[in-house]
DNA sequence: TTCATTTTTTAGGCAGGACTAAAAATAAAT
DNA sequence: ATTTATTTTTAGTCCTGCCTAAAAAATGAA
């Protein structure tokens, strides 16, 4: 019996891989699937068989899994329809970033083949989401000409313009929050604190170094 | 075993009963849900052991089936979902009312709390759907204060307006924009022909009786 | 009322996706 | 090179939602 038909599940999975491909370096290991998609060992060992005889992965027992040009394309594709709805619920709808991620999780697996084109065209083509990730173009590509680095890089003195963040799980977006600090936030660095790692933020007070290991910048000029 | 949640799939049949229940009168049959879902009489005796399971239906042997309250509850919210979307889709994203339903019927099982209420919002708490039909209210209450007749039943001389259809099909939604007839357009009959129950509509030319009895209209003054 | 027809339910299966427990392969440490 | 620990796969179940085939109940005619 041949799949046919990416179904939700397997698009996840398919997502999950894309990510953690384009982390790590080579093949991704059962575990850290497992891991990413919130499933037992034993159900991504299932899964990884059915989408291997789709043509989705190369899978070799024990030897962890890789995405074919098939799946990547599918993955790609989930993750644009993943940020562009993100982008219409903080924009449109007005939802804060910290709350979008579940939504955009299952709106990403509504099948139809207009509907992407025009929710893209409503919200005026948009290149990036709302934490700062560049949505996939329709033909599949990913345009990011964005030089980033972590805040954690910045020397004394660079000002910088925050661009998309590393970590973007809900607790830390609303951390940012309750420091004003978002996409298009611009600040300077007044001086660095060797001991904890943490800088004085010229008119912003202290960053710590967990905050700014995890801001994506760009630096001005 | 207790089922919990209502999936898609339940959804889908506690608004197949509903509209059923609202259409005949007394409980519903397994065949004509049957019809209704798409699924064979085997595979709704299925479902409804679940549903009456869950307390949404009360479901005697041999006799049909009807909503309980909270059955009803969630019938409604699920019709108010499908019906905001396709707002949405039409209203925003420039589909013709004859492209969304497929659609809506995806969007309608998106589980979230929050996301309708700012849908509602963003779309200015329409009250009526792209097809004429009420948009439940967030408290379960539909209301339609409209007094809506089948332009089979307009006397010569009477004009009209358009306000729904009976026959919501994406076929009849076609036909209907071939002759230029949408929700507002606004009409006179001029003069009935027995023989095939047509009629001449007022510098419209001729409408058929499939047509006029499909319109639901609202009379002039 | 009895028999034929229609409707509905039960029985038995299948595919997708998850799980636990146990076995097998790989990697790490003596 | 063994032994030990970790990772991954296999085996066996379960639940959901559909199916077909067969049995049972309800309906309607004769
Ligand atoms: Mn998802
Ligand atoms: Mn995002
Ligand atoms: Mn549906
Ligand atoms: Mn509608």
């Amino acid at each position: 019996m041949i799949t046919v038909q990416p179904s939700a599940s397997r698009e996840d999975y398919l997502k999950a891989i894309y990510v953690l491909e384009d982390e790590g370096q080579g093949p991704v290991s059962t575990n850290a699937l497992s891991e990413r998609v919130q499933a037992k060992p034993a159900s991504v060992s299932g899964m990884l068989k059915q989408l291997a005889e789709g043509g989705w992965v190369d899978h070799t027992a024990y030897r962890g899994v890789s995405l074919t040009a098939a799946g990547r394309g599918i993955a790609v594709d989930v993750i644009r329809r993943h940020r562009l709805w993100e982008v219409f619920l903080v924009d449109r709808l007005g939802f804060g970033w910290d709350e979008v991620h579940d939504l955009a999780e299952q709106l990403e697996h509504v099948e139809h083949a207009e509907l992407m084109n025009r929710l893209d065209a409503f919200l005026g083509h948009p290149a990036f989401d709302p934490h700062g990730d560049p949505i996939p173009r329709s033909d599949g590509t990913v345009v990011d000409p964005r030089r980033l680095i972590t805040a954690d890089a910045l020397l004394p003195g660079q000002s910088a313009v925050v661009k998309g963040v590393v970590d973007s799980s809900d607790g830390f977006l609303r951390h940012l929050d309750a420091l004003g600090i978002g996409l298009g936030t611009a600040f300077e660095v007044s001086e660095w604190h060797g001991f904890d790692g943490s800088a004085t933020i010229a008119g912003k007070g202290l960053w710590t170094a967990a905050v700014l290991r995890n801001l994506y910048v760009e630096i001005n000029g």
